[in-house]
DNA sequence: GGCCTTCCTGACCGTATGGTCAAATTCAGA
DNA sequence: TCTGAATTTGACCATACGGTCAGGAAGGCC
């Protein structure tokens, strides 16, 4: 609800600064997207959940999509830079642990995020195509280029790269966009924190292993 | 003259049959479900990818969530037989194996009731949260003890067998939900068979080691 | 043909939605 | 204190949506 720098947002004064009113309403916007879908979505519960009257919502974004196309592209953002992590590794035990470690903190962390940009990219990107198309395009043709390093410097199997990012990111995901599945398989309550720990230490296990990066 | 079962739904018979019609909407439901989401999608829209009026749907489904609530149900259904295979197998070599073939096959044959299911669990899964608390509580307790056995046995890594179910199904998932993204990232074209092949085999290689089942 | 069930469909209805607007309110700076 | 820009908001609008309905058309069966 508030990480606001001073106090509750709607407490003390009744203007508020730009910052502060569009970080309110892009983190209802968050949780309405991620629970209901762009098309399910509507202005006026993101408003309430906001706190604010609709009309103000549309003072801040003009439109529905607009505000949208601002709460993906803030994911995206928070995805990019967990893969600065593949780079600053020196083999692939530490990049890919460490890369599952950071993916999994943001499923769980940024669960709403992480929905909102699955229900894009499973409709077809309409409004991200273009990133997908350059900056998520580089991103990958690089961490190929440091899989084939370390498969040709013998600290791996010769797996196809793409393949084992696609693994990756569909695994680590899932704890995100399936949580109520796995929720309800775990008799109901939320993974704690021990279970999660248990679960980026399986994946790891069992890809690392499977990639023959550790044993 | 054809009154063919499936092919053709406009050609020559004005009247159809219950079971022809109702197959053609579901068709068209899963699909337009798929592109826009339950919110996204609209009766008009699946209407006229049905090619029929829309109170004609309507004559079929009474309403909106009911035709989506079939549409859920029949790719579950697909999902569940996918599961059989698993009993069959006398070892994790065969039975894994041949699990993430089936799942892989119904990510390309059935991409769009894959979505629908993604999008429905993602969002809370308001009209399937009763299978998931029991055929697929039931299903997955009855795999986990399958897997335990195989661990008691020696024939694989004493790994938690729910995180391997995750993994398995979001690895194989992911090729049908993520697939825009998957074909962006192969220069805007679909897996071909080839491409079909080597995914599920670098999957299997990878999650084989990874539990210990194989080399 | 006559009859009855099933199927088809254009026209219609109440509602909810995204978006607009102009008047009111707040507040920093002169 | 005054002024003007930034912000807030209730009321409003056109549209699109899910769903209804009455009447017509088709076809099986005697």
């Amino acid at each position: 609800m508030a990480e606001t720098t001073a106090a509750s947002p709607k407490a003390t004064s009744k203007k508020m600064r730009r910052q502060e009113a569009e970080a309110l309403i892009l983190a209802a916007a968050e949780k309405v997207f991620a629970e209901a879908g762009f098309g399910g979505a509507t202005m006026q519960l993101i408003a309430d959940v906001a706190g604010l009257p609709k009309a103000n919502l549309h003072y801040y974004f003009p439109t529905k999509e607009l505000l949208y196309r601002q709460v993906v592209q803030r994911i995206f953002q928070i995805w990019l830079q967990a893969a600065d992590i593949f780079d600053q590794a020196e083999g692939p035990e530490e990049g890919i642990g460490a890369y599952i470690d950071a993916k999994m903190e943001i499923s769980r962390r940024h669960a709403d995020g992480s929905k909102v940009w699955a229900s894009e990219v499973m409709h077809g990107a309409p409004v991200i195509q273009d990133y997908l198309e350059t900056t998520l395009t580089e991103w990958t043709t690089g961490r190929i280029e440091v899989i084939e390093r370390w498969i040709t410097e013998g600290r791996m199997a010769a797996i196809d790269p793409r393949h084992l990012l696609y693994m990756l990111w569909a695994t680590t995901q899932h704890y995100a966009d399936f949580g109520h599945q796995i929720e309800t398989l775990n008799g109901g309550a939320p993974l704690d924190d021990v279970q999660w720990e248990d679960a980026k230490f399986n994946i790891k296990t069992i890809i690392l292993r499977g990639i023959g990066a550790i044993e």
